[in-house]
DNA sequence: CCAAGTTCTGAATCCAGTTTCACTTCTTCC
DNA sequence: GGAAGAAGTGAAACTGGATTCAGAACTTGG
């Protein structure tokens, strides 16, 4: 019995961890879950192959831990925004809207990818699971809209999975990687803005804020 | 100078690489591309792998036709029910939407491998052409509605990605392969239905038709 | 410093497919 | 029938990455 884990020990392991996530998460956001080869992740944080295997069941794994850190940081941002800006169903939308779409279009890439990049079934789960996160705040804003009359009596749960889509798709023009050099804040804005008034268009309110 | 193609032979030759791509087609709708190996295909159609190097450049090329061939039929089919619709942009719209939705939610397994797997980048490149055609067409029945003024006025390009996604999201829920073993026929028109409405008020009608 | 245990390393291996190609079989024409 | 060329075959080679694992390099407590 002469070696035996210590504190620093464990703490240089949860370190080594982390590195690997943050240089996964830095491979992702630069070029996708494609260029996040583990040959490229152990290079980036400096450590060899196999060791990423004593930190992480495989890849998949490795990355659908990614895809779950950054998903959920920006699913997290949204939510506070909407929850943010005050009781109406029509604030908590605008919000929602303005910052979901706003920063997809800050970190194109990092969007790209966790919206619409082709990923290995595991990571797909988890984008599955974001996805329906979305739905579920998007209902919850809808049917209080409906409830408070502000929106149009509709399929709630439809109603919120189109909305979603709406927002993507007319995002993805302005986010498929490689597409533009750059796009100008005043062509972003005004890409949020019409994306914006299609929402509440389509949700059928009056009062667009 | 023994041996020359003939008529009969060329004609053979034709009738093997529709065989091919018929193969590979009924595969893709039922196991989509994933399940299109070329030893499937070659399986399928009754001749040996090698067989497949000599009628397509590789299993891109060949996947890309199929992809082709059945995008290119949905779209035609939705094209020609859009323009035996009449003049009106609203009952454009309408029949866009129906016969899409619908469609889609027949052939399933086809609706989905043609708008969300995840495919190889030469397949990935059709479906951007296809892509981009729907939103051609969305765009000019919107124009022309907003023209007419039956719609409101609005970026004609974005509104025309947005409706694409939302029709599209709308459905995968009722789309992804393996989810439900079987939908009703009411389900599905009660969804057709949800788009539809969703999709006249985003774009500002009253009539609904 | 040593022994015991842990972590790190990266070349070798595996893997699931696609692609090739030497060989066989078939067609055509004389 | 036989020569010349085309088409078909399928086992073997290739591919590009993930994964393994035997040994080297560390850590710890004595």
């Amino acid at each position: 019995m002469a070696y035996r884990a210590t504190e620093a020990t464990r703490r240089n392991a949860e370190l080594k961890r982390r590195a690997f996530l943050r240089a996964a998460r830095s491979l992702v956001a630069a070029h996708g879950f494609g260029g996040a080869t583990v040959q490229a992740i152990a290079a980036e944080s400096g450590a060899s192959v196999g060791s990423v295997y004593s930190y992480f069941d495989g890849r998949e794994d490795l990355l659908a831990e990614v895809f779950r850190s950054a998903a959920g940081h920006e699913l997290g941002v949204v939510r506070d925004a909407a929850a943010g800006a005050g009781e109406g169903a029509v604030a908590r939308l605008d919000a929602l809207v303005r910052t979901f779409a706003g920063r997809a279009l800050q970190g194109r890439q990092m969007a790209w990818s966790l919206l619409f990049e082709p990923v290995t079934p595991a990571v797909e789960a988890e984008r599955l699971v974001y996805r329906s996160s979305y739905t579920g705040l998007l209902a919850e804003i809808v049917g209080d809209g409906v409830a408070e009359g502000v929106f149009a009596a509709q399929d709630v749960a439809l109603a919120a999975s189109a909305v979603l889509g709406a927002i993507s798709e007319a995002l993805i023009g302005g986010l498929r990687p490689g597409d533009r050099p750059a796009a100008s804040a005043e062509a972003d804005a005004a890409i949020v803005e019409g994306i914006r008034l299609f929402c509440f268009r389509a949700l059928g309110t009056e009062e667009t804020l």
